[in-house]
DNA sequence: ATTGTCCATCGTGGATTTACGATTTTGGAG
DNA sequence: CTCCAAAATCGTAAATCCACGATGGACAAT
């Protein structure tokens, strides 16, 4: 879960949360692909339309568990997904949220 | 300085660190803009072309420090720049570099 | 020179990230 | 049922982030 402001000064509910939550939206994209790590990811899943798996694994200098996590905050930012496939599990982008990311970048 | 991957694994220089670069370039910037604050400040200096300086402290609900810790983490990923005028400081976006990070999340 | 304002920096504390190895879970093969 | 491989999760250690108050330095005006 990625950070939000603490704002642990006065609170000035109104006017301060107006358009933060579209600045929390694109920061929480932003965060996900903050990572060079995770660029590739994301990169190779764009690359490869085909769902890959623990290929990701192999090709990034990290160990499975890292990986694994790194895949964990994609899935939860919503740029990707993963379903179970036999013993395996596959991992695709998801171009809804790729396209929100782009158009949040491009708005700015 | 934002993060480069650790890589504490087997070094596999060549295959793994092609096209590296610009992950790194890119996850750089990203993170630049992966926090609400950040994202609020470029924005406000995008809104204004005329630069502003600690205006900035007052259109957000954080300490004085905060902020100017959030605007050198702007300075140091050149997305915007501060020049002295006077006793205060002025701030505006780098558009070269803004550019930039449009142009590499829309290549993605 | 002294004062006051604006801003950067220091020092600190708590939370979060990021990496790893080890362990657990899951599903398919034998 | 048992064993194996793939992937997720746990636990941990080190680094970094993010917030704050307090201090310090630069510049104008008095």
């Amino acid at each position: 879960m990625p950070r939000k402001t603490q704002m642990k000064c006065g609170d000035d509910s109104l006017v301060v949360l107006q358009d933060d939550t579209s600045a929390e939206q694109l920061a929480q994209l932003a965060w996900a692909v903050a990572h060079p790590a995770r660029v590739r990811i994301v990169r190779l899943l764009i690359s490869r339309e085909t769902c890959i798996c623990g290929e990701i694994v192999d090709s990034l200098p990290l160990a499975q568990s890292t990986v694994s996590q790194h895949l964990k905050i994609l899935k939860e930012s919503g740029l990707i997904q993963g379903e179970v496939d036999g013993p395996k599990v596959c991992y695709c982008i998801n171009p809804q949220k790729l396209a929100e990311l782009k158009a949040l970048i491009a708005g700015l």
